[in-house]
DNA sequence: CTGCATCTGTCAGCGTCCCGTCAGATTGGT
DNA sequence: ACCAATCTGACGGGACGCTGACAGATGCAG
């Protein structure tokens, strides 16, 4: 379940793609008009958020184009200005959904299920992959069926490997994650966070590279 | 159980919405008829209380719209002019019932569970868990059978977290539910309804994950 | 109006568990 | 083989949640 969101501020970029995965949505985050038309033409995603107000190229023209190469892909609009016009614009443009800012992120999160409900995706808050399955509904992380108890932090970062799970996270980025990039701690507090993954989870479920940073890979 | 309160007045808003909770229903609340137009297309409701007198799209519209798409859900219409024409528009319209304003709340969730229960809604609103039933009708509790009396805040956080059973709801979220987000407690208020719900369900009925928030659990 | 009962927010105390830190072992790359 | 990166176990401070007690608020009865 992929997400393109097109968002030039990044600190509000920052909180939606942190709350559309939350509920399990893999976020790929373009800051221009141009790249989001490149990337929405040529990659396949179940939901666009796109912001209106971009540098570049205009939210509403991406958008028009999009539409009329058939890409029929559910379009979340946000927008600055919620005037009435606007509104009519953007639904005329092909927009599923409006949303003015500033709007709360649970209401956001609300109207992605929704609109990915919609289109038929089932939101699959459930994932699994060899012995591992993860439940971002119940919070709850299963080894072979069994289940294993999480604290919030291990439980946030085994969900963060799960929804990023075909590349290779960064430690920087996943420090970013787990704590606002504000606080500063030693590095080694992710490492020991891992370590404790590992034992529960059994030794080759997260792998290292050496380096990089962190991968899920399924147990074999 | 949940019903679409669609209503511009603040005021009257939060009103209804507290009347409505107390019966067991988890309300959503639009404020806009475009709002309510996506809101009412893409969720399930069990009842739509619509309000007439929009800013925007006409609730007369709306609700022609949803009939159009075949939504079902009973509406209940709210206007301030109580005008025999406008009655006949409203019903014509495909409204189930029709409250003029101003009115009395024990009138409004009198013709609501009127509504609810002629859809047959009757299903919806027993909820059962292992040793635990919850009838949201009713307002009661039992435990293996045997009643259990249940105080206004306890019997709304029981039932959000019978409605939301399949998940773990955060305490953030449980808050905003009771107390309107204007309204700013100590967080320890929600530990202490909890605390005395779970003296009355008995201990393992409400489970805790730490960091996260409760969830409910059938009692084994 | 007065007294009683109930509800519910606040507070303080306590136990549990989380997790950041440190130090030393271990691994992997060159 | 050497060095840096990473791993791991242990430990302790502190955050988090639970509980009992209390008091203000509210409603009801006399």
């Amino acid at each position: 379940m992929r997400a393109l969101l097109v968002e030039d501020d990044d600190r509000i970029a920052g909180n939606v793609r942190r709350a559309l995965e939350t509920v399990g949505l893999s976020v790929e985050h373009v800051h221009s008009g141009e790249a989001a038309w490149f990337e929405g033409g040529t990659q396949s995603y179940d939901l666009i958020i796109l912001d209106l107000g971009l540098p570049d190229l205009d939210g509403l023209t991406v958008l028009k184009r999009w539409r009329g190469e058939g890409i029929e892909t559910p379009v979340l609009v946000l927008t600055a200005r919620g005037t009435w016009t606007e509104r009519v614009e953007g639904i005329d443009a092909g927009a599923d959904d409006y949303l003015p800012k500033p709007f709360r992120m649970e209401e956001l999160i609300a109207r992605a299920r929704a609109l990915i409900r919609r289109a038929g995706g089932r939101g699959g808050a459930r994932h699994a992959l060899g012995h591992l399955s993860v439940d971002l509904n119940q919070m709850t992380v299963a080894v072979q069926g069994i289940p294993v108890t999480m604290t919030p932090l291990e439980f946030r970062l085994i969900s963060y490997l799960t929804i990023h799970r075909n590349r290779v996270v960064p430690a920087t980025e996943l420090l970013e994650h787990l704590y606002g990039d504000d606080d500063k701690k030693e590095a080694n507090a992710l490492e020991a966070i891992i370590a404790r993954l590992r034992r529960k989870l059994g030794g080759s479920a997260i792998g290292t590279r050496r380096g990089f940073g962190y991968f899920l890979r399924g147990i074999a």
